[in-house]
DNA sequence: CCAAGATACGACATAAATGTCGTCTTGTCA
DNA sequence: TGACAAGACGACATTTATGTCGTATCTTGG
């Protein structure tokens, strides 16, 4: 992976068999710009990056960092949808899919829209992956108990002393999390449970619980 | 597709709860410059949107075009599929004024619309005349702590082991109410506090509390 | 060998982005 | 109310990218 952007460039503009002069008078620059681009002597930007990947067809993604597909997809799986992903900047509100009852104490699963049967409305989340999950299970208790909701957010970042929910070995658990080196701590706020220490590559996820709710 | 690199640029920056000042030191600028990309002024080049791109955890593909997966591959694991991040569901909901921080622990107060700064919206409440609350003090730790928001419904009539917010003698408080005879007793889930037992003449109202929001 | 096309690169002027500094506004909190 | 953090934005100096021009190298076909 020591390819540079100028390199990838390159070769982008070569896989289409184009001339510095064709694709330097499509992306709006002169040849010369180009050249120092495939040199590394300057860094195109966004705007000149955006035109050659249109250009050439290959993915920004990959122009710029040189991971993940290098073309662009042509065609889309059907059962795949592109995501929204729009938050309405000034409104701090969302619906959030409630999938079904499922994880915590201990019990394995799978998610699926499918499972979706309601939708929580809270206010502050801003990462619009967020969905709430229903809890089972009192290994969290005072705090969280048995059919109380939390809200994750895939997209935040987990640390230690954060709730959770984890996946290991494909069961799902709602606990605090403690990382050391290669081993995740899942701590149960309820003495009455046993904290439980797992290694990382047995994680299939950490996702943080950013709110909780209680129907009291 | 009308949103510019400048504004996905701050809705991946607020995504990620981050200020510009975060933001322009990770990316090696100074915020002067991250306020002219997200106003369009100016255009960052591969280096910064590269940058940019991995500490927002998004695609540089969507950065620069808005076309594709917003966040990064967040490692999902197979039977989990992307959820719809905003369905046009409609349902039962309400806004409920949140009322000035007040009530808990053991603080004297007085309600008024005019102290109403803002609003919690929640699902599932059937009280017209509900609001929220934000707690101070730590009388219901763990499961109640400083911060938190109480839903109440002052329609909802109040048994013994309820939650509720009580008032007695122009104090308010938050506590676990038990009724006997002409008394209520007023009983902390924190063990560090003592219960108290009032007389019922002397308690202005009992608001019964039926959802809690944590943030976490 | 020569000519033409593609690429490479130095030099210098111009355009654009960035850094730096200071002022102003807004919302939050005590 | 004042203090403060976050943001917005103008002005100007500095740095970097780009355009322009000229020249050089290298291949390939005639």
């Amino acid at each position: 992976m020591k390819s540079t952007i100028g390199e990838r460039l390159r070769t982008a503009r070569e896989s289409k068999d184009m001339d510095q002069y064709t694709l330097a008078l499509k992306t709006g620059v002169v040849t010369r710009t180009l050249q120092r681009w495939e040199k590394g002597e300057q860094v195109p930007d966004g705007i000149a990056i955006t035109k050659i990947a249109k250009v050439t067809n290959v993915q920004p993604t990959w122009l710029l960092t040189g991971e993940g597909e290098m073309f662009a997809a042509v065609s889309r799986p059907e059962n795949v949808y592109p995501l929204p992903a729009s938050p309405k900047r000034k409104m701090r509100m969302a619906e959030l899919p409630l999938i079904s009852s499922v994880p915590a104490g201990k019990v394995a699963t799978m998610f699926h829209p499918d499972y979706v049967d309601h939708y929580v409305t809270v206010d502050d989340v801003k990462d619009p992956g967020a969905f709430a999950l229903k809890v089972k299970g009192n290994s969290m208790a005072p705090r969280i108990e048995d059919g109380d909701i939390v809200i994750v957010s895939p997209q935040s970042e987990a640390h230690s002393g954060d709730i959770c929910v984890v996946r290991v070995n494909d069961e799902d658990t709602l606990k605090k999390v403690k990382f050391e080196g290669n081993y995740i701590h899942l701590i149960p706020l309820n003495p009455e449970f046993e904290p439980v220490t797992v290694k990382k590559k047995d994680i299939n996820f950490v996702w943080k619980v950013i709110k909780l709710i209680k129907e009291l």
